[in-house]
DNA sequence: TTGTACGCGTTATCAG
DNA sequence: CTGATAACGCGTACAA
């Protein structure tokens, strides 16, 4: 059994208010009791028992995060951030995931305890579970939604301006390479990053004339291998002067990068190749990859930034933070305009 | 304010005592009243406090996972399977890492609530580090430690067969591939992990009649940049018929290929570069990457399996749970037995 | 400046 | 099968 306050209340021949005091609120109390007190805290290794003050305090000092997937750097990213800021805030980082297939009911398992989390940072990233809105609510916990926002809940997000950087990209290859055809490779259709990126790769075809192709829309799941397999197959077909291949992530685009070279066709000669992310992955391929920054850790901390804020002052009215995403130009796309960032 | 236990013995005309039984055991109540309980349970959403059940059952469902680092996909990795273990065992999962130049003092901030987590899962990973056992023993936790043994507390462990898996490369270098020189490539001299690797290394080198020349020894910080860098400046040097790099993660060996074909030499015709870890980037390189794969997310999950099943049976016998790595031949040793497992 | 006593919401014990 | 009541450990009016 470990010391309770009592004990300590005992041993430094005091009450357990003053203790409680020194503890919480050390001035009010004199300095020689406080010494003893103190010494007899250490003494007895005395530590606050966590569910009594939270019984008292109504806080737990935990925010939860739940993400959609934990797989991959984009995710690792933001749990790293999200974790450092938690820890700079002084609170725990509660960490889960929401798997495909969830209903709300097990959703709300890991927050059926009423009381555990004091606030709750949720990204979704699926027009599938855009229904969670209502769930949300009835938590009546401050809420922080990542890369989106939510109907039906009250909540502070941080968002990523993804069409600017999508924009920005297109308008990169379209007016500065000079694109005449532009393959879109994106994730699952649902996916709302995928659906933004797509909508502007759509505007800006459209508005530079160019025709978006039916045949042009690839959508796989975000990883290395279907890209690479989709690349074997197409990459010869989609060869050709200013031809591109517009990626939704920087693993797809490595994939097609490696398709590409794997069926002779040349990267960026043959065929450009463009990512969104900018992950580690881009500084990883050859030719180095062109790519949207998104930043990832930021985007995480800042949740647990705006959470932590919400927690001590819960009356404040939303707060949306956008957050940019930046051009990163590099060899990929063969413009030759290396390190230029445009935005 | 939200419903508690009393609301819903008033509405449903029992005692609290009754409530409590329908939520715990439901078996000994009569089925009549266990509906009308369960009525006025839905009817005010209601949900147990988490730190009044915590106060009397003295624990908290939640088991907390340190880690010395996030970044990066082997962390990455352990989470996932350490969250989805968690989930399978109906525990919630508190992530948090050590920075480096923590101290113990830091360290335990985030457990200095007694009663908050009810085991934890820790990765040390760096020799400087090895003197938390004790700190770890005043916290009179379940423990599991990962990737190593801890000295001055009783633990669980689940450990990766490291030396194992790095004798299997090098005797593959050896013997298969008529390896006639070796560079090792390793992250800080400190690191456990290269320290093994290390270690195997010297042995078979030296078995095998080679010199482990000390100007063939590199120590960097585990990223492809600088692996990058080095190979840059020595690939040259390096390369040679049967020669060799053995790095000691993939991403080093990921920078080492790429910055050896930067300055013309020809993987692996003129040297030959193999990984550790089997992390997505070995599938990403060309050539594809000869490494060791380690289980990473089975690691991650395994712990908070050991851990949970200390928690629910404290008096087990201390259990330590060896995991395989495993060789994977691809193609960048040049070997040509590609897809051939070795042990 | 310090101590007393109550209440936070739950489970466990024991008596009906 | 059900109800009353005593813990659990702490924060905080309120009294001294």
């Amino acid at each position: 059994m470990s010391a309770s306050i009592e004990d300590v209340a005992k041993l430094a021949n005091v009450s357990i208010s003053t203790v409680s005091r020194v503890i919480n609120r050390r001035k009010l109390v004199n300095e020689e009791t406080c010494q003893r007190v103190e010494a007899a805290i250490r003494q007895l290794r005395y530590r606050p028992n966590a569910f009594a003050r939270g019984l008292m305090l109504r806080k737990s000092g935990i925010v939860g995060l739940v993400l959609p997937d934990l797989h991959g750097e984009f995710y690792s990213e933001i749990i790293r951030g999200a974790s450092l800021q938690a820890r700079e805030m002084r609170h725990n980082l509660l960490l889960s995931s929401a798997l495909p297939g969830d209903d709300a009911e097990s959703w709300l398992a890991a927050f059926s305890q009423h009381g555990l989390i004091d606030g709750l940072a949720v990204m979704v990233s699926d027009t599938m579970a855009s229904g969670i809105g209502p769930t949300l609510a009835e938590l009546h916990l401050p809420i922080v939604v990542l890369d989106d926002e939510i109907e039906g809940v009250e909540h502070d997000a941080v968002i990523i301006d993804q069409r600017q950087g999508a924009l920005a990209m297109m308008r990169h290859l379209v007016d500065d390479c000079r694109a005449k055809r532009v393959i879109f490779v994106g994730g699952l259709e649902t996916n709302i990053d995928t659906q933004a990126r797509f909508k502007a790769y759509c505007d800006v075809l459209k508005k530079a004339g160019l025709k978006a192709h039916n045949e042009d829309q690839y959508h796989l799941d975000y990883t290395y291998d279907s890209a690479y397999r989709l690349a074997i197959q197409r990459a010869s077909a989609w060869a050709g002067q200013h031809h591109y291949v517009f990626a939704a992530n920087d693993e797809m685009a490595a994939g097609i990068i490696a398709g590409a070279i794997a069926t002779n066709v040349s990267v960026p000669h043959d065929l450009g190749v463009v990512g969104f992310d900018d992950t580690r992955v881009a500084r990883m391929t050859s030719p180095l990859l062109t790519t949207v920054r998104v930043p990832m850790s930021r985007m995480g901390a800042t949740a647990i930034d705006l959470l932590c804020q919400r927690i001590a002052e819960p009356d404040r009215s939303p707060a949306k933070v956008a957050l940019p995403a930046e051009l990163v130009v590099r060899e990929s796309c063969g413009c030759g305009m290396n390190g230029r960032t445009k935005d």
